[in-house]
DNA sequence: CACCCGTGGAC
DNA sequence: TGTCCAAGGGT
């Protein structure tokens, strides 16, 4: 393309423009335009030497993974408001903090984030350890967030590779690998771009930018810091990059729930195990969750009366790796009509059980409204 | 390494 | 409407 004389071509760039390595610019750019968040402390605290509380950090990390800041928000202010230190959180009842997780979903977290608490409280003497290694070896705790933490509340010079720094290194570099077979690689990238002063902002700026600037659809590259130094940008073909692989196609299994109510409206909840699917939350009983579309519509429990049970219509709910069309049925019955593991929750206190989403559209679907805010 | 593990929002 | 995806970890 031919272009006459412009003046931005005259004029002669700035030595800070022309010599600046892509981590200061970046760590400019994050001074400028950085995302005011919860658990963090903005950049000019940060350089006054204002370490974050690594509970604050841990628990916004855990929280974080795979989950946007926007659902983490609320779940992050109720955790500290139950729970402000560690050792509150490391004191409760397990099945509180599985009401208060109810919702956010990936429930191992949960479980982890208690059993990380308990071991912070009683082998660290409440405080957290500030290395990687110390961080990996608590309970979900993996490579990213031992990395992050670290960073971020530690001020370590430590890798942090999460999905963002993946989009902005492999546009970078234009990494043509598959992710996850990548991951190696763009640590060894991120790793060589991470400067000594200033970790945590950089973790944080690259995040900022792959979450602001270096999105996964449509890049606003004309707004970002390190343009210049992206060979994706030069080449025209951001948006191709992270490379992935083609993903499977999701089955759908079928099952029935069955709402039952007592004279007075209580429902009967049950306890799941802890492992697997909505491991420790709570539920309605129900059939196996299967394939086959004809199968599972027993009542899976018994009863000293048969009751009369009434089709409420279905509900669909989309998991990870699979979808389920659940069928659901009520029946207000006598309370020795069910004999099984469970218990008759007042419909008062139905809300704050810790029942995942998928077990209160059932509910709301044969209690329409029963979980309206009522004040 | 491949698979399992939730949910809600954006396009 | 379907598809993708979001600060991943455990096994």
């Amino acid at each position: 393309m031919q272009r006459s004389t412009s003046t931005a071509e005259a004029l002669p760039l700035p030595d800070s423009l022309s010599t600046q390595s892509p981590a200061a610019l970046l760590l400019d750019w994050y001074d400028r335009s950085h995302r005011v968040l919860p658990w963090r402390i903005t950049p000019p605290m940060a350089k006054a030497g204002k370490r974050p509380d690594p509970y604050h950090i841990w628990l916004s990390e855990v929280m974080l993974q795979q989950t946007t800041v926007q659902a983490v928000k609320a779940y992050f202010a109720k955790f500290l408001t139950l729970w402000p230190t560690v050792g509150d959180l490391a004191a409760a009842d397990t099945e509180e903090v599985m009401k208060a997780w109810a919702g956010l979903g990936y429930y191992a977290r949960a479980r982890n984030l208690k059993k990380c608490a308990e071991a912070v409280a009683s082998q660290h003497g409440g405080c957290f350890p500030d290395t990687e290694e110390g961080l990996k070896a608590l309970p979900g705790i993996g490579d990213y967030t031992a990395a992050a933490i670290a960073a971020i509340a530690f001020n370590r010079q430590s890798a942090v590779l999460d999905g963002n720094v993946e989009r902005v290194i492999s546009r970078l570099y234009r990494v043509e690998t598959p992710v996850p077979a990548a991951r190696p690689e763009m640590r060894r990238l991120v790793a060589a771009m991470t400067p000594a002063d200033r970790p945590g902002d950089f973790a944080q700026a690259m995040m900022d930018l792959g979450s602001t600037i270096c999105t996964p659809r449509r890049p606003v590259c004309a707004l970002c810091p390190i343009n210049a130094d992206c060979r994706a940008f030069a080449a025209g073909d951001p948006e191709r990059f992270p490379v992935k692989l083609a993903k499977k196609a999701k089955p759908v299994r079928y099952g029935t729930a069955y709402v039952a109510t007592d004279a007075a409206g209580a429902v009967y909840l049950c306890k799941r195990g802890d492992k697997g699917l909505l491991g420790g939350m709570t539920e309605v009983p129900g059939t196996d969750w299967t394939t086959d579309p004809g199968q599972n519509q027993t009542p899976p429990f018994a009863g000293k009366t048969t009751p009369l049970w009434r089709d409420c219509g279905g509900i669909v709910h989309v998991f990870t790796h699979f979808e389920l069309r659940l069928a659901v049925r009520h029946a207000e019955v006598e309370r020795d009509a069910i004999v099984a593991n469970g218990w008759w929750e007042p419909r008062e206190t139905l809300a704050a059980q810790a029942l995942p989403t998928v077990m209160k559209k059932a509910i709301e679907k044969a209690l329409p409204g029963c979980f309206a805010k009522t004040s």
